[in-house]
DNA sequence: AAAATTTGGTTTATTTTATAAACTACTTTA
DNA sequence: TAAAGTAGTTTATAAAATAAACCAAATTTT
């Protein structure tokens, strides 16, 4: 009848992480903030769940002497995605 | 950008509830519970939740001497659902 | 040059939400 | 008549989202 819907993706502001990477491949944390008008430390917390299940990969480096997290969205992460937007057809019809 | 998700809404039970509804037009409590596999205290709140919301209404009656729940959903709560998978679109491309 | 502000975050605490467990009440079956 | 099933509600617990507080370095203001 239902499928699940993947608990990490069914999330506002994850779901919205990943469609921005999904988008441009790459992208820093001021980027995502931008975009997705989230607090610092939300952003932080849902960025690291991500990470810890392997749907991005986080690379925490410097622009400058300033310190830069550029994230990336994994095959993994592309294929949780796509599976999550099937298991919402069994929801909706889109 | 992204469009806000009705929290209402973007939840896997209530979801599930309101896409029964819309497909049945009327349904009671064990239905909803075998299509939904939602434990009865679970789907009793999300029930109410809903009702609170004015997405559905909830006629509490008899079938002879056993309680029965009769559940529809509203204008109100179609409009919502359409709204949800609008917004939806903002994030996933369908 | 000291103080305040901004950037780029992390950590911790609070609030909200979902879920599960326990309970009520009545009915049917063994 | 005792046990089990139906149809739920209420309450407690677990998990999640969000916000608040904080840290460190750099930049701007006075």
């Amino acid at each position: 009848m239902f499928k699940e819907l993947n608990p990490l993706l069914h999330s506002e502001l994850r779901l919205a992480i990943i469609s921005l990477l999904i988008a441009v491949d790459s992208a820093d944390f001021s980027y995502l903030r931008e975009k997705t008008a989230a607090s610092a430390g939300n952003l932080s917390v849902q960025i690291e769940k991500l990470r810890i299940a392997g749907y991005i990969t986080v690379q925490k480096g410097y622009r400058g002497k300033i310190p830069q997290t550029t994230c990336k969205i994994t095959a993994e992460g592309i294929l949780a995605l796509e599976a999550y937007i099937e298991a919402l057809k069994t929801y909706i019809t889109l």
